[in-house]
DNA sequence: TTGATTGTTACCGG
DNA sequence: TCCGGTAACAATCA
């Protein structure tokens, strides 16, 4: 389920909802009982995203951090309390809202060095507006890693996920098989310019949305793109091909991304 | 029951 | 030391 989007969208919305607020903290499953303790009670003084990691901070100077992976999922609701459905690790609860969260990779409490750690292994992150694009360029241009790759790494920049690797690609005429050092800075700039253009309207919207002038919402969570598991290419109707890049699937329409640069 | 999935990390060999 | 590959883990649904 969760790109960069997801997360600033719940980070946006809890921040509204839980920042400046006691928390009541608690594991459904017992699944994180000790972490939880640690900040039942606890104020929360911000929700903020780092990439696909939500952070929030409480005033006891801890920190819970959450890591949805491939199926973890972000419930928020009004009250009344309802019962919790599925694998849910921890519930937190304000006076007038609750927080599910089901089925995440990660669900810790750092202390304030080990968030620092945490900030520190993550790259700018393209939908926030401190973001430093020159230290994911930095990292391309020194990289035979295929472009593909390398815009889907956390570590080079943060907020990009499997659906958004392939259209963004496919937007900006980029083949993904194309090695980093082969990506000039107005290429480059034109990706990271679409990907932060794309995920602040996915967080707007609340789905993926890659297609320009995507019909409106329909209160449903839907996906509007070009190319991610499509057959045919919307513009040349030409076939799209289906590979792998790190065991992941990838698209690419081979005559409107052609190859550039190719290392031999 | 099986397989597929919008993700990350640990570990190992080259 | 830095890669690239593989396995493991997470939960849900068709």
């Amino acid at each position: 389920m969760p790109e960069g989007h997801t997360i600033h969208r719940a980070a946006r919305d809890q921040q509204r909802i839980f920042s400046g607020q006691e928390l009541s903290v608690s594991s459904p499953q017992g699944r994180f009982a000790e972490g939880a303790s640690l900040l039942n009670g606890q104020v929360c003084l911000s929700v903020e995203a780092f990439g696909k990691h939500l952070l929030y901070t409480f005033k006891n100077s801890f920190a819970l951090h959450i890591h949805l992976g491939l199926f973890g999922r972000i419930k928020k609701r009004k009250l009344p309390l309802r019962e919790p459905q599925g694998a849910v690790r921890i519930r937190l609860l304000s006076k007038t809202h609750f927080v599910d969260i089901n089925g995440p990779n990660i669900c810790r409490v750092l202390n304030e060095k080990e968030v620092i750690k945490l900030a520190d292994r993550i790259g700018p992150d393209v939908l926030r507006p401190d973001a430093n694009p020159n230290l994911a360029f930095d990292k391309i241009k020194k990289s035979k890693a295929p472009i593909g790759r390398l815009i889907m790494d956390q570590s080079v920049m943060a907020g990009i996920g499997n659906i958004y690797r392939s259209e963004i690609l496919w937007r900006q005429a980029v083949h993904p098989e194309t090695p980093g050092k082969a990506i000039d800075r107005e290429t480059f700039n034109r990706i990271w310019d679409d990907a932060r253009a794309l995920l602040t309207l996915g967080v707007k919207r609340n789905a993926i949305i890659t297609v320009n002038n995507a019909r409106p919402s329909k209160n449903r969570y839907r996906e509007h793109v070009n190319i991610f598991a499509k057959d045919e290419c919307p513009v040349c109707k030409g076939t799209i091909r289906r590979f792998e890049i790190s065991g992941r699937r990838a698209f690419v329409c081979e005559s409107c991304q052609p190859m550039v640069g190719r290392a031999d």
